[in-house]
DNA sequence: ATTCTTATTGAAACTAAGTGCATCTATAAA
DNA sequence: TTTATAGATGCACTTAGTTTCAATAAGAAT
């Protein structure tokens, strides 16, 4: 239940206040394999500490975006994804048909990132991103 | 307040219903710049048949992006916004802290389509995205 | 340890979007 | 033209996420 020591340090140095709540929602993000829903952390928290608000867990998540330190992905499921992106970058394809989520490294979007930067001065944040289409066995 | 006759067709021939509602609100998608939300095709539709609901308005986007006549775009406001393919394909860099949208030609993501293809056997539907970042103003 | 300031929280209202179900109607068959 | 029927609609309800505001408490100052 520990190591996010790094995401603490961050949030301490920057002069947000290190609340009980903030510290079990960040528990909840940086234990498990990340793609965490907003719900998930809230039940997660809510276990330990029942007076605690799911509003609260959007406000943090909202909050960590804003620094940089979780993406937010949409993976087709109703609800929204978050990832530490401490645990590194890489991105997923997502087929409409079946379902099925298959895993991307980073480098496939990286010149993407390269030319936007080059030729429009624009740093695209494009760490964790979710690409929609059809997959190899349902578009045969 | 015509010219959906290109989606009407493929409506038609794919035996699906040619209901008051549904052209009505392809006409609201199809006039105008595109971009435009579910919220806005409603009170264009409902200005002229104030009977509609907005639930059919949500399924008839529904439908449309399944059969492909339709983009949908999270540009970064708090409703997602729909767009006719006929009308042609381009992307859009919106400023996280700005808010500003430049548009975006479909070859920068091109290449990626192609590699997705060759690699993954993955048809990435990449008509119509958004990608958020920092524009140049903002990030110096 | 006590007080102060202000960020943060919980509660509740609110928004965009999606869903279940009874009713209705566009279309094809008679 | 009338009838039959599956698809589409309207309505009420649900869900994920956001916002407002009064009450609370983290962290700094004393
Ligand atoms: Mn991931
Ligand atoms: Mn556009
Ligand atoms: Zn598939
Ligand atoms: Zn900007």
């Amino acid at each position: 239940m520990k190591k996010s020591g790094e995401i603490i340090n961050k949030l301490s140095e920057q002069g947000y206040r290190l609340t009980p709540q903030r510290m079990m929602i960040l528990s909840a993000i940086e234990d498990g394999e990340g793609h965490i829903s907003a719900e998930e952390i809230y039940a997660q928290v809510a276990a330990k500490y029942s007076r605690v608000n799911i509003s609260t867990v959007y406000r943090t998540l909202e909050l960590l975006k804003r620094l940089g330190l979780v993406t937010e992905t949409d993976l087709g499921d109703g609800r929204l994804r978050y990832h530490p992106v401490g645990k590194g970058h890489h991105h997923h394809l997502v087929c409409t048909e079946c379902g099925a989520i298959v895993d991307l490294g980073e480098s496939v979007l990286s010149p993407v990132k390269d030319v936007l930067l080059r030729e429009y001065g624009f740093i695209a944040d494009l760490r964790h991103l979710a690409i929609f289409g059809r997959c190899a066995n349902c578009s045969k």
